[in-house]
RNA sequence: GGAGAGGUGGCGGAGUGGUCUAACGCGCUAGUUUGCUAAACUGGUGAGGGAAGUAAUUCCCUCCGGGGGUUCGAAUCCCCCUCUCUCCGCCA
C-alpha cells in the first residue's frame, strides 16, 4: 500500500500519478473513507478513555458497599455505550482498508507514459535478430520436439500446459536451473528452498491478492494458493519484521515450479513452450534501504541480462511504460529474448522495484540513522524463466544436421553438446 | 491421526478477575565513576493507531500465539483455531 500520510497531503500529485496506470481508482473516496474511519475511531477512544478511568475508580470502592452497586449499574450502561462505539470504528476502519489497498503503487517519474506495448522504451539490445539463422523455426515444428517435451502425455495426466520433459531435454532444464543459481550465488544471493503453496496473508503482502485472485490455483480445503512465482514466499520471509539496517541490503534467489492459470489466454499465441500452466523459474528478491533502490534495480536487470549474454541469446531490454506496469510496480524492466524461428520476442524476465509498497504491506521494515522505524523497499527479478530460455535455444542453436547447439555454459553441467536427432 | 504439556517484551521468566503503568534477571543503550578496558551505580529501553502542534513533544487507544465470548473490568475465566515440545500411530 501507499503512504497514507503522502496521500493525505498529496492528494492532487497521487491522483495525477495514477492516472498513468491501467488500474481504476476513486482517490477521493478513499480519502473519505479515512476521513470517516477517524473521527469514530476519536469517539471511540475516547469513550473507551472515560470508561477506563472510571473503572479505575471502582478498584479502590469496597465491593459490598452500596456505592459500588450504584457505579456498577452506571458502568453497564457506559460499556454499552463504548462496545456500540467501537463496532462503528471498525467496521468503518475495515471499510477504509478494503478501498485503500485496491489503491495501486505510484509508477516512478522516470518511465515513460503509455498504455500499449509500443509505448514500453527499448533500452537495451544484445546480438542480432536480422542476422537469419537460416535453420531456424518454429521450436514447436522441430521433428523431435514432440518426443523431448511431450505435452499429449501431460494432458492426460494433468491437463493442457502441464509438459513432461524428457531426457535430453529435462537434463537440459536441471541443467538451467542450476546455471541460474550458481550465477546468483556468485552474485551473492543466498539460495532458498521455499514453500510452493503460501497462505492468503502471504499472497496479500505481495499484491496478488486482491488484484490477482483467478490467476492463481487454490486450494480450498486448505485455503492455501499455488505460487505464481517464488517472490510469494521469499518476499514474506521477512514479513512483519523489523531489519537491522546493517543487514541491508538482503538479497535471496530461489529457484521455483510456478503456477498460473492464466484464465482466458489459450490460443495461437501460446504454442508450445510459449505460455504454460507449470513452469520454472530461477527468481532473485531484494531488501534495500530506499535510497538505493533504483540502483539495486539496475543491478538485477544488469544480471539478467548477463545470464542471456552467457547464453548468447539475442534480447532486448523494455522499460515498461507506466500504463503497463503491475499494481505493486513502480518501476519495472521486461527483457525478451529472441526466438528465431517463430521470429518473435518471448519475456523470459521481469525486474521490478516496488519501492516501499509491499514492504507496508508486508510489514517488511527496518530501523533508519534517525532510529525511526521506516519500510524497505523491495525488488525482484526473474533470472530466468526456463521454459522460454530452452525454446529460444532450440529455435536459434539448430544446425545444418538437424539438432540444437547446447550452450558452451551449458555443456559441462548437462554433459551435452548437441540436443536432438540428426536429420536423416 | 491419538494423548499430554505449553505459547507472556530482543532473550529467559513471574503473574490464575481490579494496585499490570507486565515483577525480576539477561541483553542493548546513555550517563556517573575511572589512566584505558572491565566492574559498579543511575537512568532509558517495543510495535500499530488516534488527537493537538511548524516542530521537538505531549495526551489517549490497542497489542501477553490468532479469532470469538463472558464481565462494569480479562495476560488471568469459557469456546474455536493454530503452532511448539514429549509419547504413541502412520509415512516419502
Amino acid at each position: 500500500m501507499i503512504d497514507i500520510n503522502f496521500l493525505r497531503e498529496n492528494t492532487e500529485l497521487v491522483k495525477e500519478a495514477l492516472k498513468r496506470k491501467k488500474f481504476k481508482v476513486d482517490v477521493d473516496a478513499v480519502l473519505e473513507l479515512d476521513e470517516r474511519r477517524r473521527a469514530l475511531i476519536t469517539d471511540a477512544e475516547s469513550a473507551k478513555a472515560h470508561q477506563n478511568q472510571a473503572n479505575k475508580q471502582m478498584s479502590s470502592l469496597d465491593k459490598k458497599s452500596d456505592a459500588f452497586r450504584e457505579k456498577i449499574q452506571e458502568m453497564k450502561s457506559l460499556a454499552l455505550k463504548t462496545k456500540e462505539l467501537e463496532q462503528l470504528a471498525k467496521k468503518s476502519d475495515q471499510a477504509f482498508q478494503l478501498a485503500f489497498i485496491e489503491l495501486p503503487n505510484l509508477p516512478d517519474p522516470s518511465i515513460p507514459d503509455g498504455f500499449k506495448e509500443n509505448d514500453n522504451l527499448e533500452v537495451n539490445r544484445f546480438g542480432s535478430c536480422e542476422e537469419v539463422n537460416r535453420y531456424a523455426i518454429p521450436h514447436y515444428d522441430i521433428p523431435w520436439f514432440d518426443e523431448g517435451v511431450q505435452f499429449s502425455k501431460g494432458t492426460k495426466v494433468t491437463g493442457a500446459g502441464f509438459p513432461f520433459y524428457i531426457g535430453d531435454i529435462a537434463k537440459l532444464v536441471r541443467g538451467m536451473i542450476q546455471f541460474f543459481l550458481d550465477e546468483a550465488n556468485d552474485a551473492g544471493f543466498i539460495e532458498f528452498a521455499p514453500p510452493i503453496l503460501v497462505n492468503a496473508a502471504s499472497a496479500t503482502a505481495t499484491g496478488q491478492l486482491p488484484d490477482k485472485e483467478g490467476q492463481m490455483y487454490f486450494s480450498p480445503s486448505d485455503e492455501l494458493y499455488l505460487i505464481p512465482t517464488a517472490e510469494v514466499p521469499v518476499t514474506n520471509y521477512y514479513r512483519d519484521e523489523i531489519l537491522d539496517i546493517k543487514e541491508l541490503p538482503i538479497k535471496h534467489c530461489a529457484y521455483t515450479p510456478c503456477f498460473r492459470r492464466e484464465a482466458g489466454s489459450w490460443g495461437k499465441e501460446v504454442r508450445g513452450l510459449n505460455r504454460l500452466h507449470q513452469f520454472d523459474k530461477v527468481e532473485v528478491v531484494k531488501w534495500v534501504e530506499p535510497s538505493t533502490s533504483m540502483d539495486e534495480l539496475e543491478a538485477i536487470r544488469t544480471h539478467s541480462e548477463g545470464l542471456l549474454k552467457q547464453l548468447g541469446l539475442p534480447f532486448r531490454t523494455l522499460l515498461m511504460c507506466a500504463g503497463d506496469i503491475g499494481f505493486p510496480h513502480s518501476k519495472q524492466y521486461d527483457i525478451e529474448v529472441w526466438a528465431a524461428g517463430q521470429e518473435r520476442w518471448l519475456e523470459v524476465s521481469s525486474c521490478s522495484n516496488f519501492t516501499d509498497f509491499q514492504a507496508r504491506r508486508a510489514g517488511i521494515r527496518f530501523r533508519n540513522h534517525d532510529g525511526k522505524v521506516q519500510a524497505v523497499h523491495t525488488l525482484n527479478g526473474s533470472a530466468l524463466a526456463i521454459p522460454r530460455v530452452l525454446a529460444a535455444i532450440l529455435e536459434n542453436n539448430l544446425q545444418d544436421d538437424g539438432t540444437a547447439l547446447v550452450p558452451e555454459v551449458l555443456q559441462d553441467r548437462t554433459g551435452l553438446k548437441t540436443i536432438g536427432k540428426v536429420q536423416s
